[in-house]
RNA sequence: GCCCCCUUAGCUCAGUAGGAUAGAGCACAGGAUUCCUAAUCCUGGUGCCAGAGGUUCGAAUCCUCUAGGGGGCACCA
């Protein structure tokens, strides 16, 4: 690899191959990649940066890859590659495929990532959307890292908000059948209660007519919340994000879990009673404050539960857990990182990735989004009238920690506001020219002694460069924890391959150059491949 | 009041372990199809990187303050 020849160069200067950054310069005048090593290195040697380039530089005399190393600007070793370097490294991408574009930079490292966890009170918005994408999309980059991971829903299937579902279904059953009573207060108001109601009507019939709640509320909480855990687990499925495991925060209290965490924080002595409830001392490590675990009315808050779930992953034995939690939550993430603290672990495994807020335009005209009141676009209703490919780009093409806007007819009319279109269509095409290939009578081993020397247009050359250099990208997305850079990625090469389509014919007379052509195509469609597979898009095999 | 995030082209957004002349798509205008898919391509220009200070060889990127937007500050979940 490209990278490794600049790291042994500068390996005698006490570097680690982490601190060394490799760039693809802005502009082609400055070489293929570039590196501001040298600058860095300045303020270590207390020398000028531009004569530890000069020195630098030798170490790449006669290094066959190169074509010209310069020094340029105020420091940067600049680096020209060759041509037949070129050549050599594109048969190498083709022939070990996966093996050249990932790095393992995990070496097995068990990594957790715990992501969407909604409270199956209700049916999936859109802001669950971007973090399943998100945390899907993320999941998949770091396996092909080589991090063992596991993908995991924390179920919040016990407490209030169950119990409020179970109780705004128990009323609006109540209320259908004709018996009057008021709606709870912080009840849910959504369409789906009523239709959880009259399916309870259908399959018990008017049984529960006149009993209290208390008498029947284990059957409404349990029915409502299960049916809701259902359509959660069936919208994901449908939108092409699936789990490894779905915790369910009952069982955690079910197998002592809960208990065992909170006798293992009082033998830490990391807990307190004050005015009759029972306190985590997050204020000893980090948080603004402490924090009630056991209410004074002898009730677990939903932080026992949490902490009691996290100390379970910790026990798991995974050595990083990602958290991927709506930005509404960041505050509580210092009394987390509190909670791994005190059990004795470094609060830097836990890594919480936040996720903004989406709103939604349809025309121009936001479409509101609150639970409670009801009127909220589900994930399902979105992937229905634009696709999960669609939802999922566009959720991918933002950072998540950005605010996310997006217009539904916007995206939905015009396929150049998709561009995911764009990248599917050059895919789409690569397959087409095979197939006619195929048609013509060529045949896959004309690979075999193909002469990659005859690609030696600049468009060819620009797009062997870009192919060549997705690993310097993969690596950075990977230390980033930021599958959005793939996206991007994806588009530039996209952006490099149909121009080229258009200019340039493939399936030339010349049979020598058409092999070459179809060569480069192949590992244009290798590469699309690995990063609509991070990014868990799909992609036509046939006409669009 | 305190805390967190955001502010980059008309719009949607990239670019931040400090690096060279800050990018893309859309929108707008004109053009390209005897030929592997026109959901494509080509040609047009746009920036007080919200503002002001600071750190240094160098700042969109780091620090401080200010303004605007969003979110959070429970014995809720």
């Amino acid at each position: 690899m490209i990278d490794e020849l600049i790291y042994s160069a500068v390996a005698g200067y006490g570097l680690t191959s982490d601190e060394i950054e490799i760039e693809v310069p802005k502009h082609e005048g400055l070489g293929d990649l570039s590196t501001p090593v040298a600058m860095a290195l300045a303020k270590k040697l207390k020398k000028a940066p531009r004569q530890i380039a000069t020195e630098l530089i030798t170490h790449f005399d006669g290094v066959s890859a190169f074509k010209k190393v310069e020094v340029a600007g105020p420091g940067f070793i600049n680096f020209w590659l060759n041509d037949d370097f070129l050549y050599s490294e594109l048969k190498r991408l083709y022939d070990e495929n996966k093996g050249y574009l990932r790095k393992n930079q995990g070496k097995g490292k068990r990594v957790q990532v715990e992501f969407v966890s909604a409270n199956p009170t209700g049916p999936l918005h859109l802001g669950h959307g971007r973090g399943a994408a998100l945390g899907n999309a993320l999941s998949n980059l770091l396996q092909a890292a080589g991090y063992a991971v596991e993908r995991e829903f924390y179920v919040n299937d016990a407490g209030k908000q169950i119990f409020n579902l179970g109780l705004s279904v128990y009323a609006r059953y109540q209320s259908i059948l004709g018996n009057d009573m008021e709606f709870p207060d912080d009840g849910y108001r959504g369409e789906y209660i009523t239709e959880l109601a009259e399916d309870i009507i259908n399959k018990e019939g008017r049984t529960f007519l006149n009993s209290t709640f208390e008498s029947v509320k284990d059957f409404f909480i349990d029915y409502s919340y299960k049916k809701m855990l259902n359509e959660i687990k069936e919208d994901l499925s449908a939108f092409g994000v699936n789990f490894d495991s779905w915790q369910s925060e009952r069982e955690l209290f079910q197998l002592q879990v809960v208990e065992q965490t909170i006798a293992d924080l009082k033998s830490r002595d990391s807990l307190k009673e004050d005015a009759g409830a029972l306190w985590f001392k997050a204020s000893d490590f980090g948080d603004e404050k402490d924090r009630v675990i056991i209410k004074s009315d002898g009730q677990y808050t939903y932080f026992a539960s949490d902490i009691s779930y996290h100390h379970q992953k910790l026990k798991r034995g995974f050595q990083e857990l990602i958290n991927i939690w709506g930005a509404d939550h960041h505050g509580y993430i210092p009394r987390m990182k509190a909670v791994i603290k005190a059990m004795g672990y470094a609060p830097d495994m836990l890594n919480v990735l936040l996720v903004q807020m989406v709103s939604l335009l349809r025309g121009g005209k936001p479409v509101s989004m609150s639970k409670r009141a009801g009127e909220f676009v589900t994930l399902k209703e979105v992937v229905n009238e634009i696709g999960s490919d669609i939802a999922k780009f566009i959720f991918l093409t933002r950072r998540a920690d950005s605010h996310l806007s997006f217009d539904l007819e916007v995206v939905k009319k015009s396929s150049a506001e998709n561009p995911v279109f764009y990248v599917q269509y050059a895919y789409a095409r690569i397959n087409s020219i095979f197939n006619k290939a195929l048609q013509n009578g060529w045949q896959l081993q004309s690979f075999g002694n193909v002469n990659l020397s005859l690609l030696k247009l600049p468009e060819e050359l620009r797009i062997i460069k870009k192919l060549l250099f997705y690993p310097l990208l993969f690596i950075s997305a990977v230390r980033l924890r930021e599958p959005h850079r793939i996206t991007f990625y994806l588009q530039e090469l996209c952006g490099l391959f149909h121009p080229y389509y258009n200019s340039v014919r493939v399936l030339v007379e010349e049979q020598q150059l058409a092999s070459a052509r179809l060569f480069l195509c192949s590992c244009i469609k290798l590469v699309i491949e690995e990063c609509t597979n991070i990014l868990g898009v799909s992609v036509p095999e046939e006409r669009m």
